[in-house]
DNA sequence: GCCAACGTTGGC
DNA sequence: GCCAACGTTGGC
């Protein structure tokens, strides 16, 4: 099972949206980097993610579950990029903030920090663990 | 609202 | 296939 990091602005798709889905998720459209692409395509149902709050809040605020493996993204006119599906699993009982992930110099590689422009990123089982204890899980 | 970083596009 | 121009993202 991978991590991964998922990041939307909240004026466009916030949690609490992700969370009034429930069970049933929702696509993750919308991806138009050919890196993100690769790693949205690397999924496998069951996989994890944080779902971070990008512009306003800049945090990590819970974690989804990839519910259902890539395929044709319906919003893509072109057909070169897919999506997945996601659904809220849980929240952090205390977001993680951009500024805490930066002060920690145990985060110093997360892509959250260098590559902070990809809005679909890997995380590291190492990573993924000690951002959940930032997060009180 | 500014600006740096960086991915994408298109002309050559 | 290079590279300049352009557009977008996202933190501050």
């Amino acid at each position: 099972m991978a991590y991964w990091l998922v990041k939307s602005e909240p004026s466009a798709w916030s949690w609490e949206q992700q969370v009034a889905k429930g069970a049933k998720g929702e696509p993750w459209t919308g991806v138009r980097n050919f890196t993100a692409r690769q790693n949205l395509n690397a999924m496998k149902k069951g996989d994890l993610a944080f779902f971070y709050h990008s512009n306003e809040g800049k945090e990590i605020v819970g974690i989804a579950e990839i519910i259902r493996e890539a395929y044709p993204d319906p919003t893509d006119k072109t057909g070169r990029f897919v999506c997945v599906d996601i659904k809220a699993s849980k929240p952090l009982k205390t977001p993680v903030t951009i500024a805490a992930v930066k002060a920690d110099r145990r985060l110093a590689d997360i892509a959250l920090v260098k590559y902070s422009r990809l809005s679909v990123q890997p995380v590291t089982p190492a990573e993924w663990k000690l951002v959940c204890e930032m997060g009180g899980l």
